[in-house]
RNA sequence: GCCGGGUUGGCGGAAUCGGCAGACGCGAUGGUCUCAAACACCAUUGUCCGAAAGGAUGUGUGGGUUCGAGUCCCACACCCGGCACCA
């Protein structure tokens, strides 16, 4: 992979192909058919736009702003299919807003702390650094040739010390709001990377980066407190709603679970250790009106709780059970149909509505980590206790008496009995929401429980036993406790390992390095040790944003000046890979500077647009399936801007890309074919174009309007239709046998209109163009066109008759044309009367000017 | 199971105010150029009937609303994605 970006590499910078170039520009056929030479123009114009530099925000008042990002990049070698098609959409945006003369903040930077780079340490024994800065060395070279419209005065890099002296600083004010905290608890492990991981970081029981499968350890980790703004991470989507694709916001608000009913409480009796202890446990149910359904009581095996309620003489055959379940992985938990087991714990709980007692048991099927990591068990409900109950043969009611003590009083006094007259254990005559109200008022009446509502989302674990991470800025000091690293002793630069030191261990590499690890306690000055733990790279990610304003303030996180000049961002763009990952991390991050005061926004990203996914031959790229495509040899064969275009014009930017349905190739035929135009126009620069053809300069004007809505409706690939339209009808227009002749100022007008709209596309080309029609560069920033109405207004335009529906004929009217004319002209057409023949001619529908129906008797 | 998105020619996709379905492009076919091939350019291209004029048919399926439905309503099928022993 290494080998062949590296290759790839060379080629984006212009010298080796040359030879497949040129073997296309001079085998031009006896067309005498002028073409432009791809590679050269790059080299031509890259060199011009480095001394222009005509990107950078400004920043001076004197614009409105925008700010438009692109999710940055993980330095993994060269620049992949992916990143080209992110680049490329988000420049359309990007390039459309400097042409309208905004202010825009288009910055770039790379995510550069991470596993891959401390395994490729190893491998090679060398520094993390090494690699890595090389890899960005390479990236930066690629997109500078791909021609992205960023300020490279932003650049940054999350593995600088410049950079992650401020992610230790944002972690040291989340410790201060008591967002930062240590707990122990069963954390996901993966055996492989040797790092405990986040709940979002586990994918169907594996590891989210290598595919391992995860285990549970118990250990004592530093988690940020997500879960105090669950709420309102729900509730700030309603913002979000419209501009953020429908999918990420149902991925996060299923992430986010959350669950309406309510706690009920049980009574144990003889509960624990010397057993005749009482306890009352609680548990979340969404159910709460099959509460006499309950037969059964379940806590979850590994939860503590189980150990707690346990009798005596059934502790044994727990801990027998507890070291199966501790065995059996994640993997295997979650097979679908498997058969469900558990112990009894020798103990009953009292059902609150019933008075019954019903036994306790521990089962795996319930989750310690969710709810309160016990259960109701209603069989005759819910499939799972179902299975249970039929396993362990316990009763399953499936029709209920009304219970003691349960009268209609909860339900203004007409009686909700109990259901007897379906399979639903329910309340009869109520819907379930209704039920549900009913029971959780009687439960609040009577003191057996409350209305709830569970989440389903975790606190964000945040240490990772590997080196290659921000150090977590906390000193562990045998009197003073967890000592947060002070403000002005930041940042705690990591210390040099290089190659096998980095090995993982199952704990962090940095615990080795005795002269980094050993401190003075900040507090009282006694010896103490560093956390030797890294911080998620994700965090790198949750506030980056903010830095961009501000890259190199050496003074502070970000300005919050600046912040509010700019932020939040206008436009975000990036693959939905990062659904819930990133964008849950970095909402959560917003909204705890925003209470802070740091910021007077709670949303980072106002708009998102998620860029599908570049696939070849129906699948997805990868090594293992040996179809990957390499973007330096597409670049290298058709051009910056052919491949740029490709990626734009291949669909919604939404939907995926199969680019074995693509044509680069065509891509490129057309870029010439609109180059040509440039060499074609004879008028001079500054002609009065207001003389020229007009029906020429209504298709130009048709195509600006039509071109600007579908930019900012984000349908780039119709507004690319719309200039391939426009450059057919402005070929039309250069023969003069057909058209008013190349030097009619309406041709000029039109091929400076393609060069302004490829110029968001296809840069390179667009630049040619420009200074071939006699301007100099750069057509970036030559100013978006405007439609002129005058030129909008159509002179005749196509009326459809239909006669019962069916289009009969198509007459060419003028578009202020009235009913009654229209009428008439359409009953007079031979084929409309063909149609009707000798039927009787019920009604006549005129919708003026465009559509006449007649309906027959 | 729950949630979200989708289904239009050989292919990628247009048509989001209910009014010409298939814009634009790819591919294919025929032609011009060439010794030839490639490139380029021109023409045709939903399907069926027809020499043509023209006609029939056609947007996953079945119903409905309407003068008129790819578009609106109801039901269903299938595909893609997410979540899931989550109580």
């Amino acid at each position: 992979m290494q080998q062949r970006c590296k290759k790839a590499g060379r080629g984006m910078r212009g010298d080796e192909h040359m030879s497949a170039q040129q073997a296309e520009t001079s085998s031009v056929g006896s067309g005498e058919q002028a073409r432009y030479d791809v590679v050269a123009t790059q080299e031509k114009w890259l060199r011009v736009w480095q001394d222009l530099d005509p990107f950078k925000a400004l920043d001076d008042g004197s614009r409105e702003r925008r700010y438009l990002l692109d999710m940055f990049s993980y330095p993994s070698g060269d620049l992949h299919m992916g990143h080209g098609e992110v680049f490329a959409l988000a420049d359309v945006i990007a390039r459309y807003w400097f042409q309208q003369g905004y202010d825009v903040l288009h910055p770039i930077g790379w995510d550069s702390f991470g596993l891959p780079a401390e395994n490729a340490a190893i491998k090679r024994d060398e520094h993390p650094a090494e690699w890595t800065y090389r890899n960005i060395e390479t990236q930066a070279e690629s997109c500078r040739r791909y021609a992205i419209s960023v300020d490279w005065s932003t650049r940054l890099h999350t593995s600088d010390p410049e950079y992650y002296k401020w992610t230790q600083w944002l972690f040291l004010k989340l410790y201060a709001a008591g967002l930062a905290y240590r707990k122990a608890s069963a954390v996901n492990w993966c055996p492989h990377d040797q790092t405990v991981l986040a709940n979002e970081q586990v994918v169907g029981g594996r590891c989210e980066r290598c595919g391992f499968e995860v285990t549970k350890r118990n250990l004592t980790q530093w988690d940020f407190k997500v879960t105090d703004f669950v709420q309102r991470l729900l509730d700030d989507m309603d913002a979000l709603q419209g501009n953020w694709p429908e999918r990420v916001l149902a991925m996060q608000r299923n992430w986010i679970g959350r669950s309406e009913g309510a706690h009920v409480d049980f009574a144990i009796e003889g509960a624990g250790e010397s057993a005749g202890q009482d306890r009352v446990v609680t548990v979340f149910t969404t159910r709460p009106d099959t509460l006499f359904g309950a037969t059964f009581f379940v806590v979850a095996a590994d939860a503590p709780l189980a150990a707690e309620l346990c009798h005596p003489d059934f502790r044994a055959a727990l801990e027998t059970y507890l070291h199966d379940v501790r065995r059996t992985t994640e993997i295997e938990r979650l097979t679908e149909g498997r058969e469900k087991t558990g112990v009894f714990l020798g103990v009953h709980a009292t059902n609150p509505a019933t008075g019954q007692q019903i036994p306790v048991y521990a089962a795996d099927y319930v989750l310690a980590d969710y709810g309160t990591g016990a259960i109701m068990a209603v069989p005759g409900q819910d499939q799972r206790d179902w299975d249970f109950a039929t396993k362990f043969d316990l009763p399953i009611i499936r029709t209920v008496q009304p219970p003691d003590g349960f009268d209609g009083e909860a339900h203004g006094g007409d009686g909700p009995a109990v259901n007897s007259a379906n399979d639903e254990v329910s309340l009869d005559g109520l819907d379930v929401a209704d039920a549900k109200r009913a029971i959780i008022a009687y439960l609040e009446r009577t003191g057996g429980g409350t209305g709830a509502v569970n989440y389903r989302l975790r606190d964000w674990l945040v240490s990772r036993q590997r080196f290659w991470g921000a150090p977590i800025p906390v000193v562990h000091c045998p009197g003073c406790g967890e000592v947060p690293v002070p403000e002005d002793q930041l940042p705690v630069v990591l210390p040099h390992l290089t190659g096998a030191e980095l090995q993982p261990k199952g704990e962090s590499p940095l615990s080795a390095a005795s002269d980094w690890v050993n401190v003075d306690c900040p507090a009282c000055g006694g010896p103490a040790r560093r956390d030797t733990d890294t911080m998620d790279t994700f965090v790198d990610s949750s506030w980056y944003y903010l830095r961009y304003p501000t890259p190199n303030d050496a003074t502070q996180a970000f300005d919050v000046e600046a912040v509010r000049r700019w932020e939040p961002v206008d436009q975000y763009v990036g693959g939905v890979e990062h659904a819930i990952l990133h964008l849950l991390y970095a909402r959560f991050v917003t909204k705890a500077l925003h209470d802070m005061g740091y910021l007077d926004f709670v949303e980072p990203f106002t708009a998102l647009i998620n860029q599908g996914e570049v696939r070849n031959q129906g699948k997805g790229m990868s090594k293992s399936l040996g179809n990957g495509v390499d973007l330096g040899e597409q670049l290298e064969t058709y051009g910056v801007d052919a491949v740029r275009l490709t990626m734009v014009f291949a669909g919604p930017p939404e939907d995926d890309i199969d680019w074995a349905d693509m044509s680069p190739a065509g891509s490129l035929k057309f870029l010439q074919r609109a180059w040509r135009l440039s060499g074609d126009v004879t008028s001079p620069p500054g002609v009065d174009v207001a003389t020229g053809d007009v029906a020429l300069r209504r298709v130009t004007h048709r195509t600006i309007q039509d071109a600007t809505q579908l930019i900012e409706s984000h349908r780039f690939n119709v507004m690319v239709a719309r200039l391939m339209e426009l450059v057919n009808a402005t070929r039309k227009a250069i023969d003069a046998d057909a058209g008013p002749g190349p030097g009619d100022p309406a041709v000029r007008e039109a091929a400076e209109t393609v060069a302004i709209g490829l110029s968001l596309v296809a840069p390179y080309t667009a630049e040619e163009m420009w200074e071939r029609l006699g301007h100099s560069p750069t057509v970036a920033k030559a100013g978006w066109p405007r439609a002129d109405p005058a030129l909008l207004v159509q002179d005749s335009v196509t009326c459809v008759v239909q006669v019962q529906g069916k289009v009969r004929a198509k007459l060419t009217v003028s578009p202020d044309s009235t009913e009654s004319e229209l009428e008439a002209l359409a009953l007079a057409d031979a084929n409309v009367q063909r149609a009707i023949a000798d039927r009787a001619v019920r009604s006549v529908i005129v919708k003026a000017p465009r559509v006449v129906n007649v309906v027959l008797g």
